[in-house]
DNA sequence: CCTCCACCGGAACGTGAGGAGT
DNA sequence: ACTCCTCACGTTCCGGTGGAGG
């Protein structure tokens, strides 16, 4: 025991400061994104005169640095307000966290306890926890600047909560509000009532994926901090910034993998991390991935995805294929199967899950339907059988 | 060019769980 | 004990559709 212990601390010398590679972590600097810093700066600005900023939307996909940028100019600001006396308050939710925030009663509640307001998570109609949501931003006497991240998710289930936001302002007698809606893509905002996006919307801002040259640099900053000298070679994190930038330039998913693979480093005792580490990393976030996903399934979802796994060496698969062999593995086990409709939900979630990847294809007169790949689940499938064995 | 397949996906509705308030 | 609240998860119903084959 005693050898492990004294081997681990002595030979895996990795990190220095892992933190830095966490997804929580907020940097000093931002490469890369000077200019959107300096926008949403000047947009925010008016605050310190006192007047209300106008409503922001943020757009771009994820690990661009919306959230970063955000929360980095929203602190500036009300550390800057602070020292002159102006009162300033910025509040920042995430509307995307399940059962807490992600719908208009529960935003509100949540917003109404985090300033010090108490109300129920549930019970109560929603307009009273407008109400008290409302009078808990009163109680600021500041002018408040709500940051609403993952706004898409509110919207999907409820466009109205915008409305009821952006006429805020006319409610509230000590305060004033103003808005920062955060959101991955443009077409969730479709469903808006036309008016009420553009008094949500009076300043725009995009931010653009990262190309892999910008996420090396995040890197190379991070990288510095985060591990000891010599322990990431250049040819690591360039290939890191590859499949970062290959996947849609997230650099969340950049440093996610960094981090994994310093761990594997560090496991096996080695204090070099290479090519062969963080390729050996990305199969293993993969995998844990969709095996993690895979556990807490609901049973009938498992039984989906063990239709697919069984007919994956099928070349095309299509939503008929597998309903048929689900209904056979439900009857099997004495359920009554879903409809198809819903088994067509399922796909789609499994398919934004990054179980599979799927698309609408027409097969001309043969009808129209999903066609199902499962290239990212065939490395994994006996892992996944095995898991779903008793579903 | 038209047809018609095999689904897609929106909408409305039902049910039961979880939880107020009275 | 009873009423009223939201919400997840399903079902039912149905209009819509890209393109191979006639």
């Amino acid at each position: 025991m005693t050898r492990i212990f004294e081997s681990f601390a002595s030979k895996g010398q990795v990190f220095r400061s892992k933190h830095v590679l966490q997804l929580s972590y907020v940097p000093e600097r931002l490469p890369h994104r000077e200019q959107q810093l300096e926008q949403l700066a000047g947009m925010l600005a008016p605050a310190l005169r006192m007047e209300i900023p106008s409503n922001i939307l943020i757009y771009g996909k994820p690990g661009t640095g919306k959230t970063a940028s955000t929360i980095f100019v929203g602190s500036e600001l009300e550390r800057i307000a602070a020292e002159k006396g102006i009162r300033v308050r910025f509040v920042y939710v995430n509307a995307g966290l399940k059962k807490l925030t992600d719908t208009e009663y529960r935003l509100y509640a949540y917003l109404a306890n985090l300033l010090g307001r108490p109300f129920p998570h549930t019970g109560l109609p929603t307009s009273q926890a407008y109400e008290t949501f409302a009078q808990s931003i009163d109680d600021q006497k500041s002018i408040v600047i709500l940051v609403i991240d993952e706004l898409d998710v509110l919207v999907k289930k409820n466009p109205d909560v915008l409305y009821t936001l952006s006429r805020m302002n006319s409610e509230l007698k000590n305060s004033k509000i103003s808005i920062i809606g955060i959101t991955n893509n443009l077409n969730t905002l479709s469903s808006v009532d036309a008016r009420t996006k553009s008094s949500l919307s009076e300043e725009d801002l995009i931010f653009p994926p990262y190309n892999a040259d910008q996420i090396a640099d995040i890197l190379r900053e991070r990288s510095q901090e985060a591990f000891l000298r010599d322990v990431l070679d250049e040819d690591a994190l360039l290939f890191v910034s590859a499949h970062a930038a290959k996947a849609h330039g997230d650099a969340r998913r950049a440093l996610e993998l960094l981090r994994v693979s310093g761990e594997m480093a560090e496991r096996e005792g080695s204090n070099k991390v290479n090519r062969e580490k963080v390729a050996k990393a990305i199969t293993k976030l993969d995998s844990d991935h969709a095996l993690s996903v895979t556990k807490t399934l609901p049973h009938h979802n498992k039984l989906i995805l063990k239709a697919i796994l069984g007919r994956c060496d099928e070349p095309h698969l299509f939503t008929g294929d597998i309903y048929e062999g689900y209904e056979q593995l439900a009857s099997d086990s004495g359920l009554t199967p879903l409809t198809l409709r819903r088994v067509s939900d399922i796909l789609n979630e499994f398919d934004s899950m990054g179980l599979i990847s799927s698309k609408i294809i027409s097969r001309g007169r043969y009808g129209r339907t999903r066609a199902v790949s499962t290239k990212n689940l065939s490395s994994l499938r006996t892992k996944l059988e095995r898991l779903l064995i008793h579903a």
